[in-house]
DNA sequence: TAGAGCCTGCGG
DNA sequence: CCGCAGGCTCTA
């Protein structure tokens, strides 16, 4: 569920939370139960013991604590993960898979009913060389990302929709379902449009549709549909500022025609057949 | 480069 | 009950 604008606002918020501040316990519970890889208990014990937080960055829609101890800890929140902050004495909710013991009684806790997540952890030197972010795209919030840069991503795909492009982390990292299609319809850009034959002129409108539509949910605080929320339980407010995703049957706010849904790798895609021209 | 598959929960 | 959900990986 989270892409790149839930999990920038979630280290937003457990940056100042989080540095400087010890990790005295972790807990990992029900071994038989697995993200989608099981969780590395043993190394994650191995980074904690001991160690500090020394910074929360993300990375696309990896989320990244960074330790005293040289190791970094990854997470990625899959479609229904979240990171909460909670007094230990707040009873944990079901499906809490990894919880991080702080100081001052509190709790950093990954949950995570669908178990579509991911906690890894890496030595910071490899972590660039981790399957999880080597092959990664340009960030789209990065300065790297120009549209220069877009449009040789672009050209180097063969026939596949312009939407598929967008989900496809290793071509744009951090887009996910309700940000590919906002993006394209702020871009007037087909969903079904061959990527490698986009001109360098909608590649440059793609590109501002994709910086607009992600800074502006950033500065939204993300997107609420159900489960997401930050991690002192906050919901976003993105969703008021949404033109096509989920609003299949509705009127374009602006031509008037009706917004329709396609299925396109068998996910839902929302576009307007006015605005967007193949 | 499309599909199926992985999971649980929710709303119709 | 069914279909659907903000993701990714593996397969043909």
């Amino acid at each position: 569920m989270p892409e790149l604008p839930e999990v920038e606002t979630i280290a937003r918020a457990l940056r100042p939370a989080l540095v400087g501040r010890p990790i005295s316990g972790l807990r990992v519970s029900g071994m038989p139960l697995r993200l989608r890889r099981p969780i590395p208990a043993r190394a994650l014990e191995r980074a904690v013991a001991g160690a500090r937080v020394v910074a929360v960055t993300r990375r696309a829609k990896y989320l990244l604590l960074e330790l005293s101890s040289q190791f970094v800890v990854l997470v990625h929140l899959g479609m229904s993960g979240r990171l909460t902050l909670a007094p230990a004495s707040v009873p944990p909710s079901r499906h809490t898979h990894v919880v991080f013991a702080l100081d001052r009684d509190e709790e950093l806790r990954f949950v995570d009913p669908r178990r579509f997540g991911l906690v890894a952890v890496y030595p910071r030197e490899q972590l660039d060389l981790s399957p999880e972010l080597r092959g990664l795209g340009a960030d789209p919030l990065d300065p790297a990302f120009t549209p220069e840069a877009l449009l040789q991503a672009l050209q180097a795909t063969h026939g596949c929709s312009i939407k598929a492009f967008l989900l496809n982390q290793r071509r744009v990292a951090g887009v996910g379902n309700i940000y590919a299609c906002e993006a394209l319809f702020l871009a007037g850009i087909h969903p079904q449009a061959s990527a490698d034959r986009l001109s360098p002129a909608r590649a440059r409108k793609l590109h501002r549709g994709l910086k607009r539509t992600l800074t502006r949910a950033v500065s939204y605080r993300g997107t609420t549909f159900r489960d997401y929320r930050d991690p002192l339980g906050e919901s976003g407010e993105n969703q008021y500022q949404l033109q096509v995703y989920m609003r299949e049957g509705e009127r374009c706010k602006r031509c008037g025609r009706t917004l329709r849904r396609l299925v396109q790798q068998a996910r839902s895609t929302f576009y307007c057949p006015g605005c967007q021209r193949v």
